[in-house]
DNA sequence: TATTGTTATACTCTATAACTATA
DNA sequence: TATAGTTATAGAGTATAACAATA
């Protein structure tokens, strides 16, 4: 069982045993904190071990940095997943939609509107195939290939702030442990 | 610039110059693509160093985190927001939702509608508070804690897989070197 | 039959704003 | 004035299903 808040605010080494329903002599406001009807006041939240989970720890990690990489390209206004599907546009020039779709694991629906978003002010470009008529050629226009190249100048510095807190070496043993998750 | 997909793929040793928009001896399947209309055939997809950023490969790690945290525990119906959530109230009973959102970074108005599926199932309770009536303390109920416990056992086996992949070593490495990360 | 791009739907999540009741 | 819980809304993201054109 599990001290209430209150308790272990209160406690440190004076306390030896937790108080059940009964009254200790407490200010009213630590004792009732815990119980059904108090809450817990200013002290810092206890994480219970969640920073011992390799997903709970790997999210924060994820949402840190992409709120670092939306700060630093916010003028540009493009998301990762937005750069992402540049940088393989401009890696494989003519790569159909499907492709990359199943590339980046996005959804092939959800991509087409992707698309529609890059097209529309003209970084990319969809061109329907002449060998399969089904599937449509990407390619990233002039003005796509020059916002790629001021995305990518503005990525270095959102990576610096990631390595600062990183350190040099911890990016690349990071890149290493997590190599095997890119299916 | 970048040589298209087919080039490539056609290429190796034997390929010196990159083709310009003049044709080569190349069957025209493989002439095509990458020109406008064409679409690149069956070769893998370069990720074009999106590997080497750090964003990412955290990213797609989390994603392949969450399906097996989703898989492994399927039956359940628990999300890993929803686990968290648990956790810091199983850790601090009578915690107020604002910290709990406050710890977890989830936006209090969200968290209202995430609380209402706890409660409904009989995992938690809310109780408004004695002492601050603006706030509901919350508590994990006997169901609740009963449903903790057997989250963990699953998740026991979901970092089993995890740590399958990064080592054991690996895993105490990660959670050291994205602890910065913790807000 | 299978694949490509597309539309549509439902659910989740994020981000705000505003309201109420309390402090 | 500020805070806690709540409701509402808009924009993204995820997950499916279905359809027309094409292979």
């Amino acid at each position: 069982m599990k001290p209430d808040i209150a308790q272990r605010r209160a406690g440190g080494k004076r306390r030896t045993r937790v108080a059940g329903l009964g009254a200790r002599r407490k200010p009213a406001r630590l004792r009732a904190a815990g119980e059904a009807g108090a809450v817990m006041r200013a002290p810092k939240v206890d994480l219970g071990g969640l920073d011992q989970f390799t997903g709970y720890v790997v999210r924060r990690a994820q949402v840190w940095i992409f709120q670092d990489f939306k700060r630093a390209l916010k003028d540009l206004d493009v998301t990762p997943a937005q750069f992402s599907v540049l940088k393989i546009i401009a890696a494989n020039p003519g790569i159909a939609q499907a492709r990359v779709a199943e590339a980046l694991s996005i959804e092939r629906a959800r991509l087409v509107q992707m698309l529609d978003r890059l097209e529309a002010p003209g970084l990319i470009s969809r061109i329907r195939s002449a060998i399969d008529r089904r599937s449509h050629a990407l390619h990233l226009t002039g003005e796509g290939a020059r916002m790629l190249e001021r995305l990518e100048e503005r990525i270095e510095e959102h990576e610096r702030n990631v390595v600062e807190r990183l350190g040099a070496k911890g990016k690349s043993e990071l890149l290493r442990l997590l190599g095997p998750f890119l299916l």
